[in-house]
DNA sequence: TAGAGATACATGCAAACGCATATAACTTGC
DNA sequence: GCAAGTTATATGCGTTTGCATGTATCTCTA
């Protein structure tokens, strides 16, 4: 396959990964990510998203890294005193997650100013209609499509 | 700012992380990339695109990596042969690079692979209208919307 | 209910990363 | 035309990553 568009489905592809390095640069250059680091940040977004404590396995379909990274990632922010493992009662494999208080201060700061300048860089670029549309379509390619 | 649905603008954006993450994962663990990272192939495809030598700096506005990570990867590509660097006769300062043809011919195979399973995965998540709705968004949002 | 295989997480280790900073080359104001 | 500031890339160094693999626990089949 030679570079330049092909397939409507490769220039698609090609513009959400321009699209999500633009975003991405833009976001991390803010001067808003005290003590956490943004993966870091994913991390503790991730689990006050949730209501109940969340097995590391299950973190793990949301963050893009491997196994091992964020086994680790988890230990430095346990470290740090950002979340808490427990033992899962229904499997002695699993290590449940938590935030702790000074976690969810952590994640509420940091999540405050960030939230801001997502939706500033966001509206900026787009409409009502397109975030809805990017929004609808963005899911259903995070669900694999149809098939699953 | 409280996780979960505030406004559309972060819906879309959480959206969009998660179709990436999810698609990423999914590429990744394609059995494909052979002597190549992805994120070296992703500067041997940024390559390709070119038709004439480009500046590290430029490479790097594509690429989401440390200037200094960026310029370290590129070091190992060139050791391996798979790219080359020449003096840029504007700049004394910049670097020019372009593929060698062991590295277009790395960029091909690999690239024939990938772009199926990217085909593959898109089309069946998303109509073609989806997929072309999906691009000028995406595009928009590279660009830095309306302002720049 | 044992034994084989699968799953969840952790760890050793080399490679790769980011931050701070160095170096070299360009630009600008005087 | 030169000092002061800026830009492009490189390098030192501590941290983080991924791969391979280890350990513990669960599941499934006979």
């Amino acid at each position: 396959m030679i570079p330049g568009s092909r397939h409507p489905a490769n220039d698609a592809w090609e513009a959400l990964l321009s699209a999500h390095a633009a975003a991405m640069k833009q976001f991390a250059a803010e001067d808003i990510w005290g003590q956490v680091s943004i993966r870091e940040y994913d991390v503790l977004y991730t689990l006050a998203k949730c209501a109940e404590p969340i097995r590391i396995s299950e973190l793990h379909r949301h963050v893009l890294l491997s196994q091992p990274a964020l086994s680790r990632l988890v230990d430095r922010l346990a470290g740090r005193g950002l979340i808490e493992r427990h033992p899962d009662p229904a499997d002695g494999r699993s290590v449940c997650l938590s935030l702790t208080g000074a976690g969810r201060a952590v994640q509420h700061e940091v999540g405050r100013s960030h939230a801001r300048s997502v939706a500033r860089a966001m509206t900026a670029a787009l409409s009502r209609s397109e975030l809805a549309q990017l929004e609808t379509i963005c899911r259903k390619l995070a669900e694999g499509g149809p098939r699953q």
